[in-house]
DNA sequence: CTAGGAGCTTGAGTCGGCTCTAGGTCAAGC
DNA sequence: GCTTGACCTAGAGCCGACTCAAGCTCCTAG
């Protein structure tokens, strides 16, 4: 791999990963990192297209809602080596049930919401029906939309 | 409706919405609710079938991740009453795009996820076998887990 | 030689969404 | 009369994940 070849600077780094460079250096500090960042001259950051590449992960892994705490435990668990696989399977098992989960809630509250919208859909085609045709809507005889908060709204 | 033959306390309707009395209190404060919540003697609150309904799609919505300001902005337009469906119609959608959208990312994230989940079964699998089989593992020779984090770890 | 820009550290601030505390009212039961 | 328990208000506190500010060091260009 040219994971040597390449060296980095914080600004590039948070360029090309999208995180902010206050973002790097917080996750330096909360140990998300696997190996110690090195440093240049003047204590700078010096990051390798490994780190890149690892930052890549963490980001996938942070926005389907891994907490830093475990993202931290599997750091660790990689900076440990070869031996301890078993947790790290453990690990990621546990976060795609978390992501599982996760999307099956959505899904059926997207469901919900689909209907809801559909409601909407419905009534404002209907009024919209009533105006074309130069027929002006009955406002007392027909079904009163937000009488029922919990169905209609 | 049976809307108004019921008339539940804050705990009972605590209790049967899995919200805390805490959560409740805060939601009337935020403007969540349609209604004024109706107060009992010595200023108790005094709930309502329909309100329990409300919060049911209140707690979808914001399972779903809708922001309280969203979701106060779609019960200020319940409140207004008829008239503004399109309004109520175009907060709804614009949380449907959310919560695709985020079901969308899960999604890939879920295969990154499954991918490096394989990885590993595939690598315990392995020296599963080799020692059922009496196998010393070749502690030199084979594939070095972890040396590039991005792919492997 | 000085101004700008990128980086450094430490520590404080922000935001959303609750959660908890303090101090008080009220009704029921012993 | 006293305790208990559910409720009230106003306001403080908490958590996670950043984000920003102050005050410093460098290096480079004009």
């Amino acid at each position: 791999m040219d994971g040597d070849t390449v060296s980095l600077s914080i600004g590039q780094v948070a360029e090309r990963t999208g995180l902010s460079v206050h973002a790097l250096r917080f996750y330096e500090q909360e140990g998300v990192f696997v190996e110690p960042v090195r440093r240049g001259p003047g204590g700078r950051r010096v990051y390798s297209q490994d780190d890149v590449d690892w930052l890549t992960v963490c980001i996938i892994l942070r926005a389907s809602g891994m907490p830093l705490p475990a993202l931290r435990r599997y750091a660790d668990l990689v900076r440990e080596g070869a031996g301890n696989e078993e947790e790290r399977l453990a690990v990621l098992r546990e976060h795609q049930e978390r992501v599982t989960g996760q999307i099956g809630r959505l899904t059926q509250c997207l469901d919900l919401i689909g209907f809801k919208v559909g409601v909407y859909e419905d009534l404002l085609d209907e009024a919209q029906r009533a105006v074309e045709q130069d027929r002006p809507r009955p406002s007392g005889g027909g079904p009163a939309p937000a009488s029922t908060p919990g169905t209609s709204a």
